[in-house]
DNA sequence: TTTT
DNA sequence: TTTT
């Protein structure tokens, strides 16, 4: 029942984001990154392989992506594996893997210095002992009223 | 001046959770985890090498650590490094390095099911068209508030 | 052109791993996986999400896996997202993401104890000053092959 | 038993590395990584909290490493944690908490490209119907001593 | 200070 | 094609 599911990819971007809003209000990016792996053959060639996979990232993380980010340019991205399962049209069975973004930061190959998906939020630890300390973490999506919420979670 | 912290750690738990207060009424839960590695030397010996860790986890998160969780029993931690610097009373500098966690997920050794740090928050990606669709993802830490908080991340 | 490609999945075998061979003599495992996530939507509503995702081991991991792994089993995977492209006998274009395994850890839902992809290679480390240092970590999964190259990675 | 031991950390280095080699022969590369967390106070306020920490990298990865990085320069490190335990001469139990570098890559905040930690084996995966078919993957820091040993690995 |  |  135990799960885990984390994908931390370092790539670039294979086209601009793209923007888009749910009926709900939600905005969502949705981004192409492409992964290059480069290894010899026990014969001794040099090979590259390259992973392209889709992203989607939310709410203001979605935002910041699209304002910042555009073909090319390179990203970490943390995020989780997701599985998105339909019927074509002549009803066959598809599906299709991609990652739901819940951290990012750029990296400079171009030299864009570093902004991350990282925000809000106190300290967390060190401080933790002086006046009004909420210890926090990896950002924006995990503001001050993170401990607001009680229910178990389990 | 991008930069990535991330430590994901499965181990036992070397003692009892301590659960403090902080004076701002933050919970603080502190774990001493033990995470072994079999190895086999090149002379053919098999050797045991084990990393002791603490951790300090926070919040809602905190409270349910010490509620379920006990020594010896096994956990799979997700979170960052964390340097704390202070003086002993000679006037040295010392230091420490522990985790802070982030997300955690009971695994069950000794059969104890799957508990998890994740909670609350809303489906996240595939459902996202439909009417109220908030993504949501790592839990607890990323209450449906994420969103709301509007300031640029960086 | 810097890139990185991390996956860490822990969940269930959907099926018994299945071990192939190829025409050069390499065992392969091919491994299906589910891993779950629970979550709770913005409406209090508790829901499950499943990813299942196919996994490929290769070697004496691949061995190993398929001889101690079956379904239903849980599992700790450590791998990278690999993208395969075909075309359909219709000549449509298709590919799919799935996972190197390039190391794992039995995890012991039912109580199978832990074993793992680890093994071969020596200390590496805190005894490094002893006379026969050769530091170690991965193992088991990385076949003779790869230390035939020997010239700089990169 | 089962057990996970994984560390993820880009940062910059504080220092050029330090070169060294075993009684056996083994290099040793020394190296220390500042990782840089910003984030927001809930009070509003931007803060940065610097985590510091030694990593030892080994073998060929050790050498590669001491002749391209120096000082300043940004890199990812994959590794694993490890607490070495000694004694103060003052008889004092002393502990200490590095990284054993496993994976690394250049990651070019000063355009210095994307070298890696990667190197020789062969496709892996999706060829792997071909003639030659040794998978690989995470490369050169597993030296020649790691396939010695051919047991099962638990 | 240490867990399986 | 699906596991707990």
């Amino acid at each position: 029942m135990a799960s885990f599911n984390k994908v931390i990819l370092m790539g670039n971007l294979t086209r601009d984001p793209e923007l888009r809003m749910t009926p709900g209000g939600m905005a969502i990016c949705k981004l192409g990154i492409a992964v290059n792996r480069v290894f010899t053959t026990k014969e001794g060639e040099k090979r590259e392989e390259v992973t392209f996979i889709d992203c989607d990232a939310f709410g203001r993380q979605a935002e910041t992506l699209s304002k910042y980010m555009s073909k090319g340019r390179s990203l970490l991205i943390e995020g989780r594996l997701r599985l998105d399962q339909w019927e074509s049209k002549e009803g066959e069975k598809r599906s299709k893997i991609s990652v739901v973004v819940e951290n990012f930061q750029f990296t400079g190959d171009r030299g864009e210095g570093g902004g991350s998906g990282e925000s809000s939020g106190s300290a967390g630890g060190s401080n933790y002992e002086s006046s009004a300390p909420p210890p926090r973490t990896t950002g924006q999506q995990r503001p001050p009223e993170q401990d607001i919420d009680e229910d178990v979670p389990f």
